[in-house]
DNA sequence: TAGATTGTTAATCGATTAACAATC
DNA sequence: TAGATTGTTAATCGATTAACAATC
């Protein structure tokens, strides 16, 4: 049924959201929806919807719409969501701390099972469930572990030798909140970037730009 | 010189990209370099490259390139990180204080002036230069000190009432970290999202399906 | 059955890439 | 001048939207 012949980037970039939505509807007890009506209450098309929601199968029913909480599960398990990828934390500083207690992983397809640090004030400290670690057993750890992702926290200076040892140690997936471009090095790698300064002079060009219509 | 009829959002987003690689290369002491050289770099190609830079103007020189710190000040420019946007930040919680305390908001065109909490354990607190305010206090300080932007980072559950009171206290811009869509809503704010969860949620579909091609 | 709404094909729109004349 | 590289137009590619036949 799954038709996954390479599915374009910005409609995977866009189930989240409509497991968001959908999420929402189910939890107020809305039963059924057309794409019309979800296509409004998203700001979208409904041909988009009905689009994107085809690429994976016919979850609709002819005259009658999506059931919202079959259409919530089906994206969820499209999305991997009942994964328990390994995950470790690399960098405990302010950001990488916040990640880690903020993010209810396991509802993400992800199970955080350790945190690193290299600065010996924060290594043994407690991080929600997690004691963070010497940076120093990195390796070893990761190989007996088997971890799949890395949560990158570092200072752009630290990252590229960080990100060497996870890859030598088998890491191939990133989650990448520091400036430093990860694809270039390893095109193998599986990388969503975070890019939060990126994000924020984005704003600033569009709040320059926004009374000239 | 600046043909500004609307950018397509596509060209805005990698102009913080551009400044990225152009600023490490100046800090290098790279003088000048092609469109084909950087793209090279950027991974991308040097059509794109030539293309989204004439988009503002003709800042290269034919047969010679451009330069380094030249283009590097037009994107600075462009993206209007000389300002000084009056920010608020909401919400001083793990991931709130994270972003107060990591960012350097000088740099990306903004002052941080305010953080506020409705916790009072938290009221008072340090947050590096900005103390915690009662979020009581919203209205009254955004409207008297001419505030241009918040950053929130509240609770899914928090969010709709706080932007309400902040979008009658004048405000129109926002950073946006809770999974709340503003735009329905208010649709002449200014948003940039930051949706972690959905970030996670598409590195989780891409690990899944990264190793059949 | 009649009405509604999907799944899917075709048309449109926009973004990326290629090509090349202009020019330093 | 000859070589290099831009700025810009034209061609291609992909993504979004519209349309409608299939079908519940």
């Amino acid at each position: 049924m799954p038709k996954n012949d390479s599915i374009s980037m910005s409609v995977i970039r866009r189930l989240p959201r409509y497991y968001r939505f959908l999420s929402e509807l189910s939890d107020q007890g809305v039963d059924k929806i057309s794409s019309t009506k979800l296509a409004q209450i998203m700001n979208v098309t409904a041909s988009q919807v009905r689009q994107d929601l085809n690429c994976f199968g016919g979850f609709g029913q002819q005259g009658y719409g999506y059931s919202v909480s079959g259409l919530r599960d089906e994206i969820k398990r499209i999305l991997g969501l009942n994964n328990r990828y390994r995950a470790v934390l690399i960098g405990a500083g302010n950001f990488g701390s916040a990640i880690a207690k903020y993010l209810d992983f396991e509802r993400l397809g992800f199970t955080l099972v350790a945190c690193f640090d290299r600065d010996e004030q924060k290594i043994g400290e407690q991080l929600g469930e997690l004691t963070v670690r010497d940076a120093e057993s990195l390796e070893s750890f990761c190989e007996e572990e088997h971890i799949d992702a890395a949560i990158l926290c570092v200072p752009r200076t630290s990252v590229e030798g960080v990100l060497d040892r996870l890859y030598a140690s088998g890491v191939r997936s990133f989650w990448n909140f520091s400036h430093y471009d990860i694809s270039t090095r390893y095109p193998d790698a599986v990388v969503e970037n975070v890019h939060l300064s990126d994000s924020l002079m984005t704003l600033c060009y569009r709040m320059n730009n926004s009374n000239q219509e």
